[in-house]
Formats: C-alpha cells, sequence, structure tokens
DNA sequence: CGGCATCCGGGAAGATACTG
DNA sequence: CAGTATCTTCCCGGATGCCG
C-alpha cells in the first residue's frame, strides 16, 4: 500500500503484483529468452551469444549480471582440464520453464508467426515438450536422439511426457536419431515436410527406427490461429 | 531457418520460438499489465492509467496501439448516452491470463517481493484466481462481493474455481461483501492481517457471513520463497 | 475531461572495436 | 574466449498543449 514513494531503483513497476514483479525480474529485454537457453544445461558466454542471434556483448552482460543478482542463474566454474566459466539456472530459474511454455503456446497462435525463422536447439527441444500431445503419445517409450553440429541431446519419451539428458549419447540408447539444424527438424514435425525432402537439401538426417521417426512428427501440432479481424 | 536477412521491422527477435514471438507482441514495457489491467474487462484511457500508476500517456497510447495491430485488444465504442471509448481485450487476449498467472506465481518466490506495495483491484482479484488451492475450496459454493471505490465485482467461488462478474451486484447475491482499498484486501488474506485490524484503519470493511470471509483468506498461501545463496 | 501529438532529457539497447 | 569501452540510436518517462 506504500505507493508514490521514490522508485526503488533503476527502472521497476513497484507493484505487489506477482505479473509485475516477474517483468522487473525477467522481463528486460532478451532476458527471458537468455533463460530459455539455459533450460537444458548450462552455456558458456560465447555460446549464449551465438544461440541468440541478434545480442549484443555488452547486453549480453547486462543481461547475466542482472539474472545472477535476482537468484535466477549463477556462474560455475567447470572442473578441469576444462576449467571455463559457465552459466547456468539455479533451481529457481529452472522452475520458470512454464513461463516459456505458456507464452509459446499463447503466442504462435498469432499471424504473425512465422515458422521458416531461425531457431536455436534449445527451443526447438523446448517446443517439443510444450507441444507434445501427451493423448498421442499414450503409452509410447522411446528414446530419441538429437544432434546439432556439435550439441547432443537424448530425449526419452515417457508416459506421454519428454525428458532430455545433455550430451553425448550411445547409439543403443536411441530408437532414432535425428542429426541436422534445427530449423529442420521444426519443418519436418510443425510443417509436416517429408524426410525425404530434408535429407536432399542435406539439412537433416534420419537414422535408425524411420516408422518411429514418423510417429513422433505426429505427436505434435500447433494450435489453431488467432483469426485476426479485417481492418 | 531464414537467417541473418534484415531485420523484420523495429526491434523484433525474428526468432521462430514462439516465446520469442510473445515478447515481440506483449514483451515491451507496460504491455503486459495493459493486458492484466483488461482481464476482468474493457477500461477507458483515464482508468487504465489511473490504475497502472507511473505509466505515461504517450507510453499508453503506444501499447494500446501496438496491441490493437496485433490483435490482442480491440477499441469499443459503448452505447450511447456514455458513448465514450473503452479498450478491451479479444478473445485471444483473454486467452493471455495463463500467461499473467504463471510469472505472478513464480515470481512471489523472489525475494524481492513486496506485498506491502500498491496494487490494482483487478490484480488482487486476478491472484485470487492464481492462488486458490482447490483442494482447500472443496466444495465450498459462495458470492464473494468486491467493492473498490466505484468499482464492483461479483465473485462466484464454486467446484474450486472463481469466477468474477464486473460492475453492481445486489447484497442479496453476495453471502459476504469486502469494500476497501485493494492492498487492504491482500494484507488480509496473503498478510493474514486481521480483519479489525483493517477496519480499525478504515481501510477495509467487511458485511455478511463474517466466518465465510475468515474461510475465504485461508483459501490461498502463496508459495515458498526460493532461498538466495549468500554472496 | 478523454485521447492523443509534440518536445525534451536520460538511459537502455545495438553495433563495432578493442583488450586480457 | 570472455568480456570491456565507446559511440550511436532509439525507447521510455515527464511535461505541455491541442482539440473534440
Amino acid at each position: 500500500m506504500t505507493n508514490k514513494s521514490q522508485p526503488t531503483s533503476r527502472r521497476r513497476y513497484d507493484d505487489a503484483c506477482g505479473t509485475a514483479l516477474a517483468l522487473d525480474l525477467i522481463g528486460e529485454r532478451w532476458a527471458l529468452l537468455v533463460v530459455r537457453e539455459l533450460m537444458l544445461g548450462g552455456k558458456r558466454f560465447s555460446d549464449l551469444k551465438a544461440d541468440l542471434p541478434g545480442i549484443s556483448a555488452n547486453v549480453l552482460t547486462q543481461r547475466l549480471e542482472g539474472l545472477e543478482e535476482h537468484g535466477i542463474l549463477r556462474r560455475a566454474r567447470l572442473p578441469p582440464p576444462a576449467s571455463t566459466q559457465v552459466y547456468e539456472l539455479t533451481e529457481w530459474g529452472y522452475e520458470a520453464e512454464p513461463i516459456v511454455q505458456v507464452l509459446g503456446r499463447w503466442a504462435v497462435r498469432s499471424p504473425e508467426h512465422d515458422p521458416t525463422q531461425w531457431i536455436s536447439a534449445v527451443s526447438i527441444l523446448l517446443s517439443f515438450r510444450t507441444m507434445l500431445d501427451a493423448r498421442a503419445a499414450g503409452d509410447l517409450d522411446a528414446g530419441i536422439g538429437f544432434r546439432f553440429g556439435r550439441e547432443s541431446f537424448l530425449g526419452r519419451l515417457k508416459v506421454g511426457a519428454l525428458a532430455y539428458r545433455r550430451g553425448p549419447f550411445d547409439e543403443a540408447e536411441a530408437d532414432v536419431v535425428f542429426d541436422g539444424v534445427p530449423g529442420a527438424l521444426a519443418a519436418a514435425v510443425y510443417g509436416k515436410v517429408p524426410f525425404g525432402e530434408l535429407e536432399a537439401a542435406g539439412t537433416l538426417r534420419v537414422r535408425g527406427d524411420t516408422n518411429l521417426a514418423r510417429r513422433f512428427t505426429e505427436l505434435f501440432a500447433l494450435p489453431p490461429k488467432f483469426a485476426l479481424p479485417e481492418r
């Protein structure tokens, strides 16, 4: 109820509403996308910069500082010999995944959504978790491998949920492996572009159980568009 | 997959990720709070400005234009004699409520959350819907009236959900009526401040079934704080 | 008074270059 | 690789004024 006192700090809403506080914490430009990129595991500065095309180094520095101050991420030093620094989410930071999901689920109904634009590896994997139709998945139990350049993830589909483990995996752990650029995988799953076309273009390779791969693409569907009124 | 083309427009992320698009749509400063304020019904320009302390008229104008262009709200003209203009959410705009909720639920776990700050009528009512413990509510079926100055709402609690109808209501429709400033209601519900104290301060009046009023305050609980590591 | 348009100062974001 | 330094641009916030 204290109101009209001088602003607490830089540019805050000074509102008891939790939503307003969330915007104070992660509402600055790029902040939530930094969180998104860390959602499947810690990353180094330069990886973040590479996976967030358009961000500049100084803005990334500022966002990392702010998110650390607010307790959303922390700096960690990898054990030697790779004693480089990574940024990783705190436990509370990981709990922001529903924010990423609910925003995405709402926004893809916009006519302005353009699935042909650039997409990051983490984004496409998170989108699978967001858009997975648990009913369509049924009791399907499968290991799905993903290779994007040097990054790889092993997905585990089970009881209508999808869990990821980042890092190298053994071919035997995966029933099917997708290897390519994230956008091609998006085209296959959301654009229903046939694998053959993507393989011919050299953007995606599918190895292992091809039937499962096709089945996998049928577990996801974008929600219906919102109809813009004519103006 | 089109990447590195020249930016589509002013300051967009140009990312196929739905989360990034959501930030393009409602990520500008104040935008989501405008949406929040319209979540329980349309408002006029000056009401929005009054309920969003700190926003300036020109920024409000810009946000309203942007949200209208994106199909999130529309201008509507009230029927005569009150032939004034109001801004109201589109159907898709109303579907952004989960965004407001999930952000709020996540952020109140921050040690920086300060429930003593200003809060708007719409915010506190939405927070009830967000924080309602359906199990605690059980099969409680009750009409709860809210009066904030000249604004009034009738809440209907039923099967663990809370629906609102804005506008004047008959005393007979409400089993209990809260009349006061939003912050006092927040103090009663989330701060567990006794009604007597607030009545003495003149910030809240409770009429009707006082036992139900007390019961109502017990249906909500803020989630546990996230423990900030010492630094 | 409601709904803007306009002007201005400060500050955040963006681009580029540079350093340990 | 992981940032810092610098410069420019643009957005935000505040004030004023117009016009129905």
